[in-house]
DNA sequence: TATTATACTGTATATATATTCAGTATAATT
DNA sequence: AATTATACTGAATATATATACAGTATAATA
């Protein structure tokens, strides 16, 4: 997708605004009334531009054959976020990769953007309201604070709890349970990977 | 809205087909390439019947000047959820039923339908997983049984709580934390108003 | 019983529309 | 210096398309 010009985007604009109004594509007639060119080979010209740069794609022959693509808008709004397996009971334990089934979830539904869902096993942040089978929003980054409620992986087992970190090299997962105990990880002896943070949660009952 | 007959109905689903597919509205040939009619005018007097039933609107001199009226999709999928306040700080009190704001959630985003979200406040039902803040899927129903977690009103008081029948005059409601205690409600000598049962839960953090 | 709505075929046509060709002009690449 | 992309006007035209008109037939309604 090349880059698109001011006039070039006030067309493709055009278009989308004629069809959100009529419910129908424009002629290039209509494009030349809407923007006040007096030729329709002013628009014919910036709709074969459009449609070069992949912007539209014109149906020959046919009247009001624009259609826009837009394929953001229809890979992710349809697809949703994934819902991944989290097979942890407590204490963490190996972490399955498969998608479970796919949520269709408006985009930015919790304030800041996220990956995907991971479905909790064990109650080992049962205090935190997070319960067997809930679905946590998970954002994919490495910028955590303490207090964050992080999805954190140890070797190969993945595990969700409270991120504090004590020194430099120090760092607790701290769990909101109290029948378990924080792991206390040093960062010198065991590798640690933050796979992300939660940013919201999902309960279906 | 009149009555649809089974071929006006095939030709409204040919057309948004046609319009998911091609991104514009099918012309009366084809319609008919679609639906095996011989002549254009086939689709013309569906056409015609249609916009007097009120589904469609054409634009008279227009190619492919096909327009669906769509006014429940419109209205209901942008609006989605009202978000009501409760302000209930553990024991119950009094409900504001104040939309605070709209939430663009997906219709059977919980597998069930769902009237409205609820703002938690207080922690009266913690060991369950509710958390101060959290929203609350409301299904309005009085249809209740033992265990479900119910939206109740004693008074113009709401609170959320398990559902406990002892007999047939006398519910429990009971809290899920231990510094709250049970709700004994004799319906012989109490109102009693079961607003709905939570369906599900979302959590923004 | 007459009328209206539904459900088609078949033909014809005015016009709505895409699309090509001929120019003009400026700015950005190669 | 030559080419290409952008950004237009203006005219011409083949054809895509809406739409009216002429029929046929069945079922529902007044």
């Amino acid at each position: 997708m090349k880059d698109i010009t001011s006039q070039q985007a006030k067309v493709l604009n055009c278009i989308q605004l004629y069809i959100k109004k009529t419910g129908f594509p424009p002629t290039r007639a209509d494009i030349c009334r809407e923007l006040g060119f007096k030729s329709p080979n002013s628009a014919e010209t910036h709709l074969r531009a459009l449609e070069k740069k992949g912007f539209i794609s014109i149906e020959s022959g046919t009247s009001r054959g624009i259609a826009i693509n837009n394929p953001e808008t229809a890979e992710e709004e349809d697809l949703g976020y994934p819902i991944i397996g989290l097979v942890a009971a407590g204490s963490p334990t190996l972490a399955t990769e498969n998608i479970e089934k796919n949520v269709n979830c408006p985009k930015g539904f919790f304030g800041s953007n996220f990956d995907y869902f991971l479905r909790v096993k064990g109650l080992s942040m049962k205090d935190a309201g997070i319960m067997e089978d809930d679905l946590i929003a998970v954002k994919k980054t490495q910028d955590v604070k303490n207090g964050d409620i992080v999805i954190a992986r140890i070797d190969d087992e993945v595990t969700v709890k409270y991120f504090h970190r004590h020194s430099p090299s120090i760092i607790h997962l701290q769990p909101a349970n109290n029948d378990f105990s924080d792991i206390e990880i040093n960062l010198e002896e065991t590798e640690l990977y933050i796979e992300g943070k939660s940013i919201g949660l999902i309960r279906e009952n």
